[in-house]
DNA sequence: TTCACTGCAAACGCTTTGCATATGG
DNA sequence: CCATATGCAAAGCGTTTGCAGTGAA
């Protein structure tokens, strides 16, 4: 197992990041708004997960006003054009993660804090070849979510019961 | 891999199931109500995943009034026992499973037209066991998703092209 | 100029909650 | 008898939609 660390990651320039966003709106023709871009650079130099709340409260403490409307639709954009994934760890639970990274990865849940491992498993991929050996099946992406008790608290629990 | 095949799943009596599910009322204190065991019975003679509304359905079909209430707590005492687990493959798309054979599976979805298919893979097993040793994460359960193209489908698609 | 985009608020749909009534233990 | 469970309807909450106004091309 891999253990995504962000010292071996290779970090995109925003300019990058930015420059494939824009091929991809020139390729659907969809207009470059300021509101569009601003967005993608709140998203860039925000650390880890995120749901559409977090996001429409930092860009007001930043001063910068959007709807929540516009801020579902561009992660739908950004989505299509893959520099978002979105996950629905639950219900009412929908979170965004900027895939800048090219890395795919998977993520263990605690159940009790919430706190989200992400690791790198590549015996993943064994399990694609099986299912289009065996079922024709064609993966296009997946999601592998463990949930369970973190190491924080299950030292915890221990604490309590002695 | 190993097909979930319905021709060599042990098939569990509904007695044996009722059992294990008076045994959990008994062990929490909670109480044997005609609804409960109508619902179990409901579930056990469905085939495949369902969801509330369907489930709610059925049973009034059936002639038998139960409130959406009643059928959303009663899944959470099914899941408690282990009888039930819960999918939550998109938002406003919660779907329950029932969980009376014992093996654990993972699932396949077609984007394309929804078709699931079900399958066994023990190499997760030996991601959880990773996961403890890096980690100290002590896993609880597991979702296994892969979205992508089934069979049916690709076949489809090389059709309409030619 | 034009039509896609934005902001706002209302609508939506699944789920949860509150409360009066019913009933298992 | 009374604590739990049920049924019903209202409330909750993240998300989507409709529409009038705005601004990118």
């Amino acid at each position: 197992m891999v253990l995504k660390n962000e010292k071996h990651q290779k970090i995109e320039s925003f300019e990058n990041i930015k420059q494939i966003f824009i091929e991809y709106l020139n390729k659907t023709n969809h207009r470059k708004t300021p509101e569009r871009f601003t967005i993608l650079k709140e998203i860039y130099d925000f650390q880890g997960h995120f749901d559409i709340e977090m996001l429409y409260n930092r860009m007001k403490i930043n001063r910068y006003r959007v709807s929540r409307a516009t801020l579902y639709n561009t992660m739908e954009l950004f989505m299509e054009s893959g520099l978002v994934i979105k996950h629905q760890f639950d219900k009412n639970c929908a979170q965004y993660e900027k895939n800048f990274c090219s890395k795919l990865h998977d993520h263990a849940i605690c159940v009790k804090c919430r706190r989200v491992i992400e690791f790198h498993e590549p015996v993943i991929n064994k399990v694609e070849e099986s299912l289009k050996n065996s079922y024709g099946f064609n993966t296009l992406n997946h999601s592998l979510v463990f949930y369970g008790i973190c190491e924080y608290c299950s030292i915890n629990e221990k604490a309590i019961k002695k």
